[in-house]
DNA sequence: CTACTGTTGATACGTTGTACACACGGCAAG
DNA sequence: CTTGCCGTGTGTACAACGTATCAACAGTAG
């Protein structure tokens, strides 16, 4: 009586591709990934509530739950519906490949702020279009020598930066955002008092030259591409590659 | 009449430092900071909820209120709290200094899993421990015949490659926690449906190759350090020092 | 003792995720 | 054509959450 009891329901994405028994419906994990998507690029993430999501697709808020296990799986889903859009040029050597996932990743999350808001686990979760990309980049550091370790250690050292660095970059933004500000300057001025506050403790004198002296602040293209030169060359270093 | 309206309301880091004009009270930042750290600790950053916090202190569910604006001062001070651990040797040199901050942070954040799911926005605030922990970092690039732009790129760099590497670590060791599994082959075999199904589909070859043969799999010190090998080789390469 | 000020308690409201039972509608078997 | 079924969407409901509001209290100054 109990086989059936711990069945681990059919993954999300095995039921994702298998087109539905009776294609006469108006849901699909398609439509819901890109509802929710459309609804977080416009308003943020603190706009998908499944209410919301649900009256996006004019249908009742519990009719979603056909498709999805729960929000969770709904956010899983975006992820995967912006990373179609993620593809790496083939042909090219490793480091262009590399380059190409950093700064193909970077317009990504940049276009869609909320990806940087979403939980590790929501935005690690092994999708097909993310499994893709990685096949890409790994496929790209296959032939030079190098083991199954090294090369995704090269793979994770470029991911981990890029993640690490947008999700500061994001986070500038969505304050900006939020806050209904228009650039740096704004945030500057805005942030002024608790700064000045916090400098006029004295304690950090070096931040304060920096913040004094510094020309390139608002420049986070440069910021993203010059820490991008480090990871690279490091790799280049150490591997001989 | 309007002038005390949008007066921004002391900043929270301005009231943590200043004795409590009436030193004869049950509550304070420090004390509800501590004690979300510790149930954070224990059960995770869904255990926290306002009313879990106010049970744990003793107190009314909105009492803390006085002391916070909110739920996200609460993360804020968390923050802060933990952060408090984390000092820099001072006298040793830049590469020996940023390898101090990788190591520290990532200790850190393996003693408090909770830091990497709390959102960028909480995790990236300028509170008071954390602007010492980049003073230290940042005087240690001092003297090198660095830029201000330079020196800051160097330690987004590295903050970037350990904020994305343990963004990673910890999801999957959350992961194995919200799950009660115990380390990374048990992840393995209860994932193994899902990933055999990935493979199946045949899209995934290198990655499937990875998956044979690689014998560094769950040695996570080793990946962070050969990453953070990487990053500090270049920054060396790159700049010279 | 009294009045005041700053701290804690009690109650309540709106929003959220989601469990559960029902209603509809197209297709297969008779 | 009728009947039964199963996959799909609806309606209602609940517990938990963050927090606004105001009443009750205590400790100090006068």
């Amino acid at each position: 009586m109990a086989t059936e009891e711990d069945k681990p329901r059919e993954s999300l994405w095995e039921r994702l591709e298998r087109p539905s028994p009776t294609p006469r419906q108006t849901l699909s994990p398609q439509r819901i990934a890109a509802a929710a998507a459309a609804v977080a690029d416009a308003e943020g993430l603190e706009a998908i509530t499944m209410r919301r999501l649900a009256s996006e697709l004019g249908v009742a808020p519990m009719a979603p739950y056909r498709y999805v296990a729960g929000k969770d799986d709904v956010l899983e889903l975006m992820v995967d519906h912006v990373y179609a859009d993620l593809r790496l040029p083939d042909g090219l050597g490793w480091r262009e490949t590399m380059r190409a996932l950093a700064l193909g990743t970077r317009d990504l999350m940049l276009r869609h702020l909320w990806l940087a808001q979403l939980s590790p686990q929501a935005r690690l979760s092994l999708t097909p279009n993310r499994m893709a990309v990685a096949e890409q980049a790994l496929s790209a550091l296959d032939g030079l020598g190098l083991d199954a370790d090294a090369m995704m250690s090269v793979f994770r050292a470029v991911d981990a930066y890029v993640a690490g660095a947008l999700n500061y970059e994001s986070a500038v933004l969505n304050l900006l955002r939020e806050h209904g500000w228009s650039d740096g300057g704004e945030l500057r001025s805005e942030l002024a008092p608790q700064m000045t506050w916090h400098m006029r403790t004295g304690r950090y004198p070096t931040f304060q030259r920096y913040l004094r002296t510094a020309t390139r602040k608002d420049d986070t293209r440069w910021q993203f591409e010059s820490g991008l030169t480090y990871v690279l060359d490091g790799i280049a270093a150490e591997l001989g590659i």
